[in-house]
DNA sequence: AAGTGGTCTAGACCACTGA
DNA sequence: CAGTGGTCTAGACCACTTT
């Protein structure tokens, strides 16, 4: 009756059933639009304790796996995209438009090694590339080059360049049934070189950021490798320390 | 018998005496090395039940201020002082030797404006202030620009700056009761001055990394100002993202 | 062995959301 | 109003650290 574990019999239970709460998760049992079972349910279903259940969830909640709203019910958490680097740029105010997405170039091909790795593919895998700007009006902000899997992608492969939306995330989601949860992101400074100066407008060699970004799902299966870059003069970066 | 809470009582228990805590921590009765009552002997005192306390401490756990060892206790957190940002560098490997610091200058004045307002003093308000270099070896990696509130520092006032400390939180500790908990750094990207460009070894105009830094105790009040620049050739940041 | 935090249970009751 | 998560209790027992 109760559901079966199949993890180390020495791990604390409420390990245990978290991680085959974010197995569930993965494999799309459950979605950010559908709420799973409330916590009396599963608690049954596992045959743990409802306290129990409360601390598999609230640490899944702290993990940044789960969002729980009183009332409501318990859903799949999906990437903040406001999180995105692009909120550090300095123009205007930060509730003001949303910068716009440009796909210029779209192509269907084999992964690099780097790119291989960072995805964890084999090397030559397919992957869909996409070359985009990000705009402010006229004002292109910084471009991006994205990779992503194309076995979990393939309705990109073949969407019309410009039904590309300025948010990919969301349409991961709808178009590819792919959510984004975690990103790791390394930053450092370089200098334009002769195409990015043209296509940023920034003389050759001024300092540039570049942020390469991983996304990943639930379980933290590598989804997208991103590498964006945006002139220096125009970041700013808050962090808080702990 | 039981501890009374002044705050609002229509907040839950665990939120109040969280609270209480955090204010018996900031007014020094327990530090990093002693450490606070077990959770048996916290609950009966505040009369509340074992269950509840725990929740309390997992929650200040969670927010970074205090820490639990099973069979040890429950301290206060200091501030891992590796999360600073010189641990960004890319100066041989992280594990290496730790970057000196050398104060070159300390004056005792009184707070600008912008400093004032970010260390919460009147305009005015006595500070003492460090100029200082970051070295690994002969070279220079960063320069900093510390400003502390003098009525709290009182013992750095007279410190001969040869005394000071490579790393200086520890040193607030020992000498001025003072502990760091957490700070928030903004990040921008600068060219260097002339003054900065030959202190850092670099061009005139060279871009720099410009971290100002809000350092904070327990409860959250400001305790140190820093503004550091560092070549924006040297800097990585790594992130992770929710 | 004594003392600490960690795991887990089995409830009662409250607060909020939505139909 | 039914159903959800949030608060709080009162325990028993386990795992780890220190003496």
């Amino acid at each position: 009756m109760t559901r079966t574990l199949r993890s180390d019999g020495r791990l604390p239970l409420h390990v245990r059933v978290g991680d085959d709460l974010v197995d569930r998760i993965a494999a799309g049992e459950w979605s950010p639009r559908t709420p799973l079972p409330p916590e009396r349910s599963l608690a049954e279903e596992y045959g743990i304790s409802v306290g129990t259940m409360r601390k598999v969830l609230s640490d899944l909640v702290a993990a940044g796996r789960l969002v729980r709203e009183q009332g409501r019910g318990t859903y799949v958490r999906r990437a903040d995209f406001s999180t995105s680097f692009l909120r550090f740029l300095r123009h205007g105010d930060p509730s003001g438009p949303l910068p716009t997405g440009h796909v210029l170039e779209r192509t269907v091909t084999t992964a690099e090694a780097p790119v291989a790795e960072a995805l964890d593919l084999p090397s030559g895998a397919p992957i869909v590339r996409l070359h985009r700007e990000r705009r402010l009006g006229d004002r292109v902000l910084a471009l991006e080059d994205i990779a992503l899997p194309a076995d979990r992608f393939a309705p990109l492969a073949d969407l019309p360049v410009e039904d590309f939306a300025d948010l990919l995330y969301p349409q991961y989601e709808e178009l590819c049934a792919q959510t984004v949860t975690t990103a790791s992101e390394v930053m450092t400074i370089t200098t334009a070189t002769a195409d990015e100066a043209r296509a940023l407008g920034v003389d050759r060699d001024a300092p540039l950021v570049r942020i390469e970004r991983l996304a990943r799902d639930v379980r933290g299966d590598a989804l997208e490798h991103r590498i964006s870059r945006t002139p220096a003069a125009d970041f700013t970066y808050r962090m808080e320390i702990q």
